[in-house]
DNA sequence: TTAATAATACTCCGGCGGAGCATATATGGG
DNA sequence: CCCATATATGCTCCGCCGGAGTATTATTAA
């Protein structure tokens, strides 16, 4: 069993995307660059082995070439490298067909937008992608008005029954029907989910169908696979933001209670109960008050704070807790 | 901002690393290969894009031709490609020096060690490596003999007082000193401490010191930077079992639930409060009491239970709760 | 029969988080 | 100046979870 004997030299490219989030008036916002197709993109860039010593290295070098950002936070998401995601993209590349392009997906905060001088990047937001997990304005229409019965239609289109109560199973979970509840940290599930149904434009396009035509309501695509990665990027902030301090790589110097609220809720795409949220966040440790207010809140003057950089690295452990507002409606896919 | 353009084609090689993980009889082993120079390893395959449509798929492959084990749970890790770590590995491969190989960690769990055939491998205590992870018999000696004497050390040998100061700050955090409590899924963080201070073999091998020395205490060395993959698959296994039910990939098809704890406890590397663990396990919903019992267990009978199927996918979203029993000592580093 | 070893059953209690009510301090319009 | 409106902020009530410990029950070995 010794492998390495086993290890020839099949070699690939390796590319390096980031998701560089920002919230900016309360609007979750990732950038993206116009891609030749007319599709949006993430920022992608060669990893080149001979100059950067790791990955991280290269990907902050290049995205401060292009977008003149300094990145802060940065964490690596996942690598992608399923076949089929790459012929699109290896064409662009300008490799020969066949070439296997890997990704190594990255996630960026940076608590406001920096301008970006490129015109054909942008800073779009993320629900443009992804309509039916912004429930901040109670349930998306999208969801029952197509999404969910699309899906129904899909499960009983199943071969075999098994399969197909095996695929209700799957969308309970994911969409968290009957009661299961829904869990936003779960975007990629939905978007895979879709995926596999035929939903979402890019199941179209890499079965090769033409024209590739999505369900209404699904949200705009991107090229390649990048809301696959968009969608792993907003389920893995949406789980840490519970369990590590992440949230103050999004905010600005000083906030108030209210605005941190806001920005958590543009990320996990709800509503929050505001006492609770407040009193959890002082409570935290994880935000100092200042002695300055906010005048133009509309309202009472409300006191400002800032994160507490002591309390980032000491309760490292700790995140915001999320105190959820409304129960997730009970829906049904009919027979389960 | 078109990065297409500069993609270019660097070329790098891809391998795929696992870390097959088992409890037997209260210790957890990882399957690991006898590499050329006499160390531990990881088993290692190359990743073939012409042949394997995924990596998952890939690594399946070789693992099961290998050692005939087919694998269930299977994870993503982590994708490391560090300069550094790919020049010995590079040469094993009998690829040219300066050839740059990327490798895609993967965590696999099952419940019992298969057979391996192979003369060189074998299944191996993760403690054998991370003898300061284990804290079931109460602190390891090594801790507070060697390795933090070492690491004030080393905080204390920084050229500048705020690094010397930001040093101490790591080895607090890292090691649950001053009373922050151990955090037992900071497994990489330790680590890479030790590695960063030169405490570990391995940092005195990457370094070219000859002969490669280690302060005694800090466990077996592996080749290459395997043991920090394996250190990440131990500190994701320890995360991640507090909010997925995870833990039942590692049982047998029925258990007690002291057996259970057990496993729990071989992972984590504390003991846990029994009482509790029990009326927490019971409670979840993730196990169910069968109508038989165990009777060699030198007392009382104890129930057998098994995993239920049905609330491991409905309740993914929770895990088993940890009810940790001691709290960890109040070290200090002396000044902080 | 007794000691040892576990398994199992309860109790007590503090804190966290869900839910809601009450009060304080702004602004803008009559 | 007074009032409606909009927030900010303070506080209460309560159930559940999880930490900690005590008591009881069912085996096996001596």
């Amino acid at each position: 069993m010794n492998a390495l004997s086993e290890l020839h030299p099949a070699r690939v490219a390796i590319g390096l995307n980031a998701v560089l989030a920002v919230v900016e008036r309360e609007r979750p916002k990732v950038l993206c660059v116009r891609s030749e197709n007319g599709l949006w993109r993430l920022p992608y860039g060669p990893f080149d082995p001979e100059r950067h010593r790791t990955f991280e290295i290269g990907l902050r070098e290049w995205v401060e070439k292009q977008t003149k950002v300094s990145l802060g936070y940065v964490e690596q998401l996942y690598t992608f490298g399923d076949k089929g995601r790459d012929a699109p993209l290896a064409a662009l590349a300008g490799g020969a067909a066949g070439d296997r392009i890997v990704s190594v997906g990255y996630l960026a905060l940076a608590p406001e937008p920096a301008a970006v001088d490129a015109a054909d990047a942008a800073w779009r937001d993320w629900y443009e992608f992804f309509p039916w997990e912004d429930w901040r304005d109670g349930e998306p229409p999208c969801l029952g008005d197509a999404i969910l019965p699309a899906l129904a239609r899909w499960a009983g289109g199943a071969r075999a029954r098994d399969a197909a109560a095996a695929r209700r199973d799957r969308i309970r979970l994911a969409f968290g029907l009957d009661g299961a509840g829904w869990e936003e940290e779960r975007a990629l599930d939905r978007y895979e989910l879709m995926y596999e149904a035929g939903l979402v434009a890019e199941a179209a396009r890499d079965r090769n169908l033409q024209p590739a035509r999505a369900l209404a309501g699904t949200g705009a695509d991107m090229a390649s696979d990048h809301r696959r990665i968009l969608a792993t990027a907003i389920g893995r902030l949406r789980g840490k933001l519970k369990y590590r301090p992440i949230i103050f790589e999004l905010t600005p110097p000083e906030f108030t209670l209210l605005t941190l609220q806001r920005i958590v809720e543009a990320i996990v795409g709800f509503e929050l109960h505001k006492q609770n949220f407040r009193r959890s966040a002082e409570q935290s440790g994880l935000v100092i008050r200042t002695r300055r207010t906010a005048q133009q809140t509309g309202g009472r003057p409300a006191a400002l704070f800032r994160a507490n950089r002591l309390a980032l690295k000491d309760r490292a452990g700790k995140g915001l807790t999320i105190p959820r507002l409304r129960l997730a409606p009970a829906f049904s896919l009919g027979r389960t």
